[in-house]
DNA sequence: ACAATTTAGTTTCATATGTAACTAATTGCA
DNA sequence: TGCAATTAGTTACATATGAAACTAAATTGT
């Protein structure tokens, strides 16, 4: 029975890690380049993907908090990449949609973030690529059943 | 040829989402339980598994960087957890060790992390853990390929 | 031997992020 | 109906985080 901490064994901490040393990649390459944050690339991906959302709905999606969601359609609203329109069945909700301009930057987007996947997806067998994306989707559904 | 981008089967948004949740799950215990932030676990956890660290080489060996370090280091010493010495060859270094306090805590707080982790690694096939594993290796190796 | 460079660690400052309080609109139900 | 509870979204505040400037000590090259 295991009763010591090997820190570089350690399954959240190895995660972390990675995972902040991919965003930190990915955040660099899309504020370089668009001048967006990985809050607002998010937005931009939900609306490329499903216009015409909710902020909430945008939120759900993308597992950030609404506060996050309505800082970044700020960010976006001021670069005009996204448009506002308020629901007139229900006027709390605000429907969110790429603007042209808005349109426009996630085209050149996504092809920089999919060669970035690429990059690390590409060097994986196809079996390993797909236990990785089973173990992910194992993985979370696991963490989703722990209490609090 | 792939063109398009589904933001739920995007490797770094899928990284990043489970990583943060678990993340916050255990940041929620340590903070509960033992007033310690990640950070600071961070900087306990190598003490408590090599004693006799500098600043540098917990920040080395965390994947921190050397403020957060600082940072972790201040608290731990506000609360007694840690002891400071200058190295007498370099004293520019620091060596820093778990007091009678901070190994108390420590050897409390190491079921807790192995606890968490277990409540993933349970679910999973001993084959499948190794798979886990080695890909996370893997894909750490080819992320610290990519140029920045 | 000693000036220039590098390294360890801290502090400062600017920005990011999360929690809680708030406003406005909608829904539920007595 | 009408009022309590809920929901969408924003704002305010407090804390966390990272980059850059800074101090002190050690190392390098001449």
């Amino acid at each position: 029975m295991k009763n010591e901490l090997k820190l570089k064994d350690f399954l959240p901490y190895r995660l972390s890690v990675l995972s902040n040393r991919i965003s930190s990649d990915i955040a660099r390459r899309y504020q370089e380049r668009f001048s967006l944050t990985i809050p607002e690339w998010r937005v931009m991906a939900s609306l490329g993907e499903t216009p015409g959302l909710s902020a909430r709905q945008v939120a759900d999606k993308t597992a950030m908090d609404k506060v996050a969601v309505s800082r970044a359609v700020a960010g976006l609203l001021a670069v005009k990449s996204i448009t506002r329109k308020t629901d007139t069945a229900d006027k709390r909700k605000i429907i969110l949609t790429l603007s042209k301009k808005g349109q426009a930057v996630y085209r050149q987007v996504v092809p920089v973030a999919l060669a970035y996947e690429a990059a690390i997806l590409d060097q994986l067998e196809p079996g390993e690529k797909q236990a990785l994306s089973k173990l992910l989707d194992r993985i979370s559904e696991i963490q989703a059943g722990i209490k609090p």
